[in-house]
DNA sequence: TGAAGGATTTGT
DNA sequence: CAAATCCTTCAC
């Protein structure tokens, strides 16, 4: 199967609100097709929700450079730089003109990526825990900024197994929503989500 | 033009 | 708890 012929979530169905696009993005699958052509596919397991009215938003404020892309339209990559150091990918949500977005906080991934560190413990469900390590495993960096979420950038989500309802009904899988992480402002809204059972989401 | 600080991670 | 490290934002 070749990245075009993958089932891929297309722009529309990021085109609503952050807090309910965030929630839905839990189980689903985030690929990446590495410059050198290898194919890395993670579950989506904890994200967080940035919206226009939420003081911890980039695009709180006003419209800049940074931010531009979360006031486009959604099924967009927003990634920035944090710290100097680490990237940050969000997934752009919402109508056009309504800057929002959804943080990719964890994944668990099915394959160990190339050449991370050969340090790097070989513990595979750390390697994209956390934002930042999620994006340096996978190679995301700002040249994929307001890139489509679509194959032909790369980047693209897949939807959720379709067991997912029934993972979550026989209790396999547990989907908490609770308050962000690392934010001065916005602490107690409730706009995080992960999937419980697993090892790879933030410790709290 | 400069200074402060950040949606992180790691090690002390 | 502080360092790493650099880009963005805001004040002057």
């Amino acid at each position: 199967m070749t990245p075009a012929d993958s089932t891929f979530l297309p722009a529309d169905w990021f085109a609503r609100p952050a807090t309910d696009v965030a929630p839905d993005s839990i189980g689903c699958t985030l690929v990446r097709e590495l410059p050198n052509g290898q194919i890395l596919r993670g579950r989506i397991v904890e994200t967080e929700a940035y919206t226009p009215d939420d003081p911890a938003c980039h695009a709180y404020r006003r419209q800049t450079q940074r931010n531009a892309v979360m006031f486009g339209p959604p099924g967009i990559a927003y990634v920035y730089l944090i710290y100097g150091i680490y990237h940050c990918l969000n997934l752009v949500t919402d109508a056009d003109g309504v800057p929002s977005a959804v943080l990719i906080r964890a994944l668990e991934l099915d394959t160990l990526p190339p050449s991370l560190d050969l340090a790097t413990p070989p513990k595979l469900h750390r390697i994209a825990a956390g934002p930042g390590k999620l994006c340096r495993a996978l190679q995301i960096d700002r040249s994929l900024n307001a890139h489509p979420l679509h194959p032909s950038s790369s980047l693209w989500l897949e939807p959720r197994p379709t067991n997912w309802q029934h993972q979550l009904d026989s209790g396999h899988l547990t989907l908490t929503q609770t308050t962000r992480i690392g934010l001065t402002q916005g602490v107690d809204l409730p706009w995080r989500w992960y999937l419980s059972n697993s090892a790879a989401v933030s410790k709290r």
